[in-house]
DNA sequence: CACTTATTTAGAACCATTATAAACTAGGAC
DNA sequence: GTCCTAGTTTATAATGGTTCTAAATAAGTG
């Protein structure tokens, strides 16, 4: 299977859940934003098998941890989940609590000036919020 | 007072509460960031009287919504808040889990050149992660 | 196989935030 | 001033996403 490998390298056991949580993830035509209440409503649709809500919320964390998925800064009661890890930015729908994807070439060059002493930039990430 | 007017003005009755939050929000020579403990915090040590939790979180959504106060987007367990509610960016030192306000001078212009059918930019915030 | 360590799991605990509903208060009418 | 009403404060409970716990299970290794 094509994710076996890919968690080995990583350090992390294919388990059968692990895999299984890697093709509602990874599996699909187009990258996606996903709260964990949301993904474990995707698990239920494709598989037979039930995942506890722990190991779900252990795998997101593990995967991330990995530079598999990243979150999303967001203003919302639940965190937020991206399977694009890309440096890219985001539009948030305020009414439908929609992310949607901004390419780079969508915003443009970023150029920070202002610098902190002993500190490195480790990401740039521009929240563009919509509203009707 | 110079808060009572502000208050009243925008359909809110300032009450001593308000006026006390207002005392320790805006009476201050620099804008700052703040979650709602530590704005307790702050509360405890400028006042003498005690003013509920349910108050300081009623307090600052009411001020949020009249536009005094913004929220940030960030990935905390807790919310965080600024007084300064002109457009700017920020610095998050991971480490420190502190923000550091960027004028839009340090940032320069960001341009979103993709559109949203029936949907108007309501802002546009960059969140710069710092590391060590 | 035996053994060790990682992982899964159900359920409890945590804790920031929101809801409740009763007491209180500001402001307007008179 | 009193009376009235809507707005506000308050202690406390409820909510709900997330994390923790500790026991059961599974993976990897020899
Ligand atoms: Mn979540
Ligand atoms: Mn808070
Ligand atoms: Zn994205
Ligand atoms: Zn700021």
């Amino acid at each position: 299977m094509k994710y076996i490998d890919k968690l080995r390298n990583s350090g992390l056991r294919p388990t059968k859940q692990r895999l299984q949580i890697c093709e509602v993830l990874f599996n699909t035509e187009k990258t996606f934003h996903f709260t964990i209440n949301e993904l474990e409503q995707k698990i239920k649709d494709k598989i037979d098998n039930k995942i506890s809500l722990a190991t779900v919320y252990n795998t997101v964390h593990a995967f991330e941890k990995k530079g598999y998925l990243k979150q999303i800064p967001i203003n919302s009661n639940q965190t937020y989940f991206d399977t694009n890890v890309t440096d890219h930015h985001h539009f948030y729908d305020l009414k439908d609590q929609k992310l949607i994807d901004l390419e780079n070439s969508d915003v443009g060059p970023i150029n920070i000036k202002k610098k902190i002493n002993g500190k490195r930039i480790k990401s740039v990430e521009v929240l563009v919020k919509l509203e009707d």
